[in-house]
DNA sequence: ATGCCCTATGATATAGGA
């Protein structure tokens, strides 16, 4: 089973590239975020031409995230456990579902803005539903493979940034933001760490300063799982060139395959 | 070359991204 994570930065205008990545690289499953577009407006019809189910939650401008399934898709759950509001809005950031047995979510977590910033607690406390949630589905389904994959906004260590001297007073690199994924690894998750294909293993790359050229990238999509799953990989990788050219996404996609018997 | 920002919106600027 191949099982793909992917920040679009909106799924409408990245629509071509998306159906050509489908095509080329054949997913069983795929979690998209940052779709940028209502339930309404997703390209579904696109989509399920290459044999997808598709689950979405989706509510507009901002945020949105969605799961891609050719091997099922069933049992799916929108937002978390005790998911906080920002600003009083529920925002469309997390969607659960069962595809061939497994159990995956996509999860698109907050910014964070800057440190101290309300969106950077918000971000805090999102981190602490996705524990809570995640403690609540490795317990109703212990034998079940689970993965929780997405843009997690953080850069596990220092190497995952193309260099921390410029991240002093940033988010993404804080102590209690890698804390928060310290708490997901002792919830009994661990990181499925992608291979290098070219240079350290980056999955974003901002837009300005043609940072992708300079290679000023930060590995902050992360594929976290329990050990059932985990022991199951038989690779993983970013797919960097998928960032190359016109009208790519800032983020790669991360591919993860796994052989299930 | 991998290359000097992109996206959606009560749009003709602005918010958000990380």
């Amino acid at each position: 089973m191949r099982i793909a994570t992917w920040n679009v930065n909106s799924v409408t205008a990245r629509l071509p590239r998306v159906l050509e990545w489908l095509a080329v690289n054949k997913p069983d499953v795929v979690a998209l975020q940052e779709l940028k577009c209502t339930d309404a407006a997703f390209p579904t019809m696109d989509i399920q031409a290459l044999g997808y189910e598709i689950a979405s939650h989706g509510t507009g401008r901002w945020n949105g995230v969605a799961l891609l399934s050719r091997v099922g898709l069933v049992d799916v759950t929108r937002g978390l456990v005790n998911q906080p509001q920002y600003d009083g809005v529920d925002e469309p950031r997390a969607i659960g579902a069962t595809c061939g047995g497994v159990r995956i979510w996509s999860v698109y977590v907050p910014n964070g803005r800057e440190p101290g910033h309300d969106h950077y607690h918000y971000k805090l406390n999102w981190f602490t539903a996705l524990q809570v949630t995640t403690a609540t589905e490795l317990s109703a389904a212990p034998d079940r493979p689970l993965a929780i994959i997405g843009d997690y906004n953080v850069a596990p260590t220092d190497d995952d940034v193309w260099d921390i001297n410029q991240f002093t007073d940033s988010t993404h690199v804080t102590a209690p933001e890698r804390a928060a994924l310290t708490k997901l690894r002792s919830a009994g998750l661990v990181e499925v760490m992608p291979r290098a294909l070219k240079g350290y293993p980056y999955t974003f790359w901002d837009y300005r300063q043609a940072a992708f050229g300079r290679g000023w990238g930060m590995r902050i999509d992360l594929v976290y799982a329990n050990e059932l799953f985990a022991s199951h990989v038989t690779d993983a990788y970013i797919d960097r060139e998928e960032r190359k050219g016109k009208g790519a996404s800032d983020h790669a996609p991360v591919v993860v395959d796994l052989d299930l018997g």
